[in-house]
DNA sequence: TGCCCTTTGTTAATCGATTGATTAAGTATT
DNA sequence: AATACTTAATCAATCGATTAACAAAGGGCA
């Protein structure tokens, strides 16, 4: 019946914490992460996740009070780092619109090729049609980086950077789709680039600094170009 | 124990057979997709798909065998008409790789677009990292798309009509990618671009030839200029 | 036609297994 | 003693699947 909820918000318990139970909480969450991320939330059983963290079952209800306490808690932990990252860019006054774009392009596939399955955490369960009380929280959680993106497109587009006629909705959808592609489909990506994408050694070395390349180009021919011809 | 599987491919029998039969058993498979690709294979349940179909539960197994054997049989009922799609495009001598390249993508934003659900379906199993038997099928089914437009641009790069520095595969996952952000996750496409996705009527009238027309342009730019100059 | 019998279609009831969750009793720490 | 943690056992609910009984529809034969 007492349960620690607020030991999340609790910072002068939380120090008196022995750094054993801190890590078991939060190896409890990387398990889960990575559970739900495989399976789906519905096809993940918390036998499963308890089991794999080396837990006792009840003890996943203990901290986290139930299933879907537990999945929002994986969220919880990383959302608050998620929020600011883009934000800096988009705020700096010094740099170009394209120079911003750029870099947000550089910083958030770096980021998200981290948050691998996190990322395909978030994506399997918002692509549900029938909502429930978190869908909107998952959504929420992504709009803030595409409306960080929407602004830094408005602004090249404003002051003549980029091409007048860009259709920036869908650009945002590019980016965010071709990276999810290749991130959340990793068989089929795998197949078509040759190379196994969950091989973080290929991941870094390769397919991280290919796909900012990439992406630059792409979006540089697009916006910088007067294509206001024909088709 | 004597079920009718083999009336899957004994004509003479399907022949005899009154209409209201045939179409009871496509009920079903229409039900099920739908209900499939809102929840998942996991989380929908057989009573949720025989109560939405208006049948008895042991109806499903009757027909299909199994849970997954019902997911197989909608599957089964849509690869054929899939599968030559794009091939005849591709093997027309009389086209250019561009105008390939380009009916291509109407050929793809129309047809993906009414296959809705079936696309969803088919992405959300696919995104699981832990194979099953289903996995392969449905990669199988994906890359025969990928390899008929990678042979387009094949074609295109390799007689100078685009750039000889294209990346080819990351420009297949753009083309997918982007298609899949906007149908396979609504509620932020829905927010991104002020309307409803799931609109037909908008759908139809405004969207399709929108991503039409972008995925021109931006393929255009990037195929179809010298950009190998700085970064 | 009328009767028997196999096949096909359909139902309600129920199976064992697994699900998420809870309990009661315990240990450990302060 | 009080609080925090941990366990095994068990809960009711739901899962996919199966069963047995029955209805309907011919097919073969007289």
């Amino acid at each position: 019946m007492t349960r620690p909820f607020n030991r999340l918000i609790n910072f002068e318990q939380e120090k008196e914490m022995d750094k054993e139970k801190i890590d078991k909480k939060d190896h409890i969450l990387d398990v889960a992460e990575k559970i739900f991320s495989d399976y789906g939330y519905d096809g993940a059983s918390t036998r499963m996740i308890s089991g794999e963290a080396g837990v006792n079952m009840a003890m996943l209800n203990y901290y986290f009070g139930s299933k879907e306490g537990l999945f929002l808690a994986v969220f919880e932990r990383k959302i608050s780092s998620f929020q600011t990252l883009l934000q800096n860019i988009g705020a700096d006054i010094t740099m170009t619109a394209w120079d911003k774009l750029s870099l947000c392009i550089d910083k958030y596939v770096e980021r998200i090729i981290v948050n691998n399955c996190f990322q395909k955490l978030i994506h399997r369960e918002i692509m549900k049609t029938k909502r429930w009380e978190l869908t909107d929280k998952l959504t929420n959680i992504l709009m803030v980086n595409v409306r960080e993106i929407g602004k830094i497109l408005e602004e090249g587009i404003s002051n003549g950077t980029f091409s007048k006629d860009t259709d920036k909705e869908l650009v945002i959808a590019s980016i965010f789709g071709t990276k999810n592609y290749i991130i959340n489909t990793p068989h089929i990506s795998s197949l078509i680039l040759g190379h196994d994408v969950t091989d973080e050694k290929y991941l870094d070395d390769e397919l991280k600094p290919r796909i900012k390349t990439y992406m630059k180009k792409l979006l540089k021919a697009y916006l910088m170009t007067d294509n206001d011809n024909t088709k």
